[in-house]
Order: structure tokens, then sequence, then C-alpha cells
RNA sequence: GGAUGGGUUCCCGAGGGGUCAAAGGGGACAGACUGUAAAUCUGCUGCAAAUUGCUUCGGUGGUUCGAAUCCACCUCCAUCCA
């Protein structure tokens, strides 16, 4: 199977600006194509992911890959499927991020002689002169043909600033900059990207009058349409210290039924021959598939270590293991009990299950936390600071939150 | 620059001097049912020492016994005009 009819038959291609010149091409480790990254966040999430993935696939078929972070680019903003203009970042922490995202991005792909690049377009935007940038590549963007894009549509209605629509032109330029400088023929993104992707070729056309392509990803939609990888709290971070693996796992583990079978054959690199077993699976029996799901994305992500630990902990927690050491764990300090002594709402709140005492208090009120085994029925239920001792005390809130709270000496 | 409409809690959105911690919906959370899924039903959703107290309706100041609501200034957003 070719790596082209692989990544189709795992459903994640979505657009492609010439289908058979770019099948040619990435068949045949002849691409050099770049994905872009803006450094939004301190961490990468799950979508990246994706796209990082997608890189190891066309890197392990021989194509070269050049993964450029947007230290320039997140200076001003992707409008793309926004509805309001996003938080200007200082360039501090523009900074920052593109450190965190070198250091995540070299576990996935191999930087080294030759094999990849890792360019920052803060290199050549932030020294753009104006006025030659607006005769140099202004000239080739028609406003009316933007403004029918995409991106921008929903934008229309709530407002664009003129900072967010230069986004696609300072996008289309790195291309064509990438493109002169290291033969970047094809570029690579998620399918929100289109619009901005088609900047970058148009641009090559007119300025070279050469060819240079483009391909989009399947976003990860779950059956009801949303993007996957984003829970109330936000973001699914592949940072442990921001998202434990624990919970990455359990975010797996969770999925709808309908959408296993697509996360894994988009997420995983298990052989698709495998994945179309599980196909037939049905019920309960899908619970297997989420499992595995969990396991190998955490195992991808966090390493085999982390993803047998976290699969331990959830076994431990929901069918009746006996292994208490791999469950979230959470530290309670000897001046967190009075008289040596905590109540029930201090601890859910210490240990991080609730955030306030007055949510605390409702979760006991309606019946759904647990200690060591046993409902609590008393909102002023307290425990002693003995019965945290040794492998601590189990407590629950809810059906899928548990803490081991234990108390450091 | 001018005119008009607007900014309400996590989101949408009602409320136009007291009965307002603020309708309704969505989401989130908890319970029942289940398979750690979905759907459904119920509860709940500012904070706290919890029949009470405290802080909230873009910001600041004012009127009033009393302001999300009235007034002034400021600020931000949308639409139309330039």
């Amino acid at each position: 199977m070719t790596v082209f009819e692989e990544l189709k038959a795992r459903g994640l291609l979505a657009q492609l600006t010439d289908e058979e010149e770019i099948k040619e091409l990435i068949n045949n480790g002849k691409a050099t194509f770049y994905i872009g990254f803006d450094p939004t966040a301190d961490s990468l999430h799950v979508g990246h992911f994706m796209a990082l993935c997608l890189m190891k696939r066309l890197q392990m078929a021989g194509n070269r890959p050049i993964a450029l972070l947007g230290g320039g680019t997140a200076m001003i903003g992707d409008p793309s499927g926004r509805s309001d203009l996003r938080q200007m970042m200082t360039e501090e922490t523009i900074q920052h991020n593109v450190e965190c995202f070198k250091k995540q991005m070299s576990r996935f792909i191999d930087f080294s002689e030759g094999k990849a690049l890792l360019v920052n377009n803060a290199d050549w935007l932030l020294d753009l002169n104006y006025v030659e940038l607006l005769r140099e590549v202004g000239v080739h963007f028609s406003v009316n043909r933007m403004l029918t894009a995409e991106c921008y549509k929903q934008r229309m209605e709530k407002g664009l600033s003129f900072l967010e629509f230069n986004y696609m032109i300072m996008q289309s330029y790195d291309f064509f900059t990438l493109f002169q400088k290291y033969g970047c023929n094809m570029q690579f993104g998620g399918d929100d990207q289109w619009s901005n992707m088609l900047g970058g070729t148009e641009l090559i056309r007119r300025k070279l009058g050469k060819d240079a392509y483009a391909m989009t990803i399947t976003l990860l939609l779950n059956s009801e349409g949303n993007k996957m990888g984003k829970t109330q709290k936000g973001a699914v971070w592949l940072d442990p210290n921001k998202t434990s693996p624990f919970e990455f796992y359990q975010y797996w583990r969770n999925v709808g039924d309908e959408d296993v079978l697509k996360c894994l054959r988009m997420l995983t690199f298990l052989p698709l021959e495998q994945i179309e077993e599980m196909d037939a699976w049905e019920g309960s029996q899908l619970n297997q598939a989420k499992e595995i799901l969990a396991f190998e994305l955490t195992k991808l992500v966090h390493g085999e270590e982390e993803a047998a630990k976290a699969q331990e902990g959830a076994r431990a927690l929901f069918s009746g293991g006996t292994d208490k050491t791999n469950m979230p764990t959470a530290e309670l300090k000897e001046e967190d009990f009075t008289d040596g002594v905590i109540d029930i709402l201090g601890i859910l709140v210490k240990s991080g299950l609730n955030a306030t005492r007055s949510e605390a208090r409702r979760a006991v009120e309606q019946g759904g936390v647990m200690a060591a085994e046993e409902k609590v029925t008393d909102v002023k239920a307290s425990y002693a600071i003995e019965q945290f001792a040794g492998e601590g005390m189990v407590i629950r809130r809810g059906k899928k939150n548990y803490k081991r709270v234990i108390v450091k000496q």
C-alpha cells in the first residue's frame, strides 16, 4: 500500500489542489513539504499531533518535512474558524511558546541532519518592509477574492480587523519563501487552513510561474460535529504537566461509540487490517477498542511506561483492579488539618476534585461523593489525619473523578 | 468624524427603580438507567461560617431610603453615512 493510499484509507485527506500530482510526489519521496504551527499556547494539542503524525508518515516514505513555527504569524493571529479577535500575544509569550513547541516536536519528528527542518517564520516576517511588501506581494492579492474566502465568511458579520485580514498574506508569503529557500513544493495543514494555503500556491504561481501544491487533512470531529480534543477545561494537551497521562488516557477511553474507529484510523499507527477487524465489534465490545485507542495514543504521546501506568490506574478504578499506586494522587499537607481533622468539603477542594466549597457541598448533597467506598451523606463529615496513612483514602466525586488522597508528612 | 442600536452570570438571551443572585435555552456538574458510550428522565449551576451574610449586569462618578434598571462622562462592539 502506498502512503497516499494509506492516508486516504485512514480518512485523513480532505482537500487537494492536484490529486494526481500530489500522489506522484509523495509516493516517490519527492516532496518537500511544510506544515505550520502557530505558537498560540505553551503546549501542542491533539490537532497538532495529527499534523505531526502526517509528517512522520510522509517522512517514513522518504519525503522531506519542514516544520514551520509561526513566531511571526502568531504576532498577527489567524482569524480562520474564529468568531472574534484573538487575544494579542506579547513577543515574550510567543518566544516562550516557540521554545515549548520545539521541545515537544523533537519527540515526534527526527530533525537530525537532512531528515527534517525546523524553521521559524519570525526570521523573515518580522523584518519585512511595509511598502516593499505591498508592492511585491500585495499586488497579487485581490481583496474581492479574499473576502469570499471561507475563513473570513463568518467574520464578515462580527467584524474583522485589518490585522487579521493580513494573516492570509503572511501565510502565503511563508510558502513562497520556503519554496524559494528550500524547494518546498507542498503545504499541508488542517482543513480550516485551506484558503490560506491556496493563497500561497497562487502567490508562487504569479510571482514565479511555478506550481506548488496544497493538501489539507480532515479535522477530527466527533459524531456531533464538534472538534475533538477539547474538554470543558480547554484543550487536551500533550504536555504531561498540563494534561496528565491519566487524564489523556481517560479522554480517549471515553470517546463515543461512533467515534472510536475513526480515531483509531486517524490517530494511531496501528495497521489498517487490525482496525478493520474491530469494525465488526458492537455494543460493549467496543470498550475494548476504546482501551486500545487510549493505550496506543498515550503510548505515542507519553511513552509506553506512562501508558501502562494510566491503564493500570484506570482499571483499578473502574474494573475492580487492585493496584492503587497508579491512580491519580492528591497530597494534603499537615496544615490542611485543624486539630488533626479535615472536613469532606476541604478534602474535595484541596484534592482538586472541586473548585469551590460550594461546588463540593452540592456534590455531597446530591449524593455524588464517596470516601473510602462509602457514600458521604453529611456535608459536615470529617476525617482524621491517620485515615490517610499508608495507601491513603480513595475519594470519588461523581462517576469518573477519583483521587487517592494521601498526607505529606 | 456623524447617526442609530448595543455590552447582563461559562455561552446565547430576557429583565427598563424595590418582590433580582437576576426568566428561558444551551453547556457543565450530580443522581437514575447503562458499557467509563449514546439517548432519556430528575436535580443543580456566584461565593461563603449557609432559613443568613457578602460580591456581581462594560468602567467611573452621580441621583435616590433603594440602581442591572435613571443621569453624566468614558470605553468597547455592530450597522448606516462620510
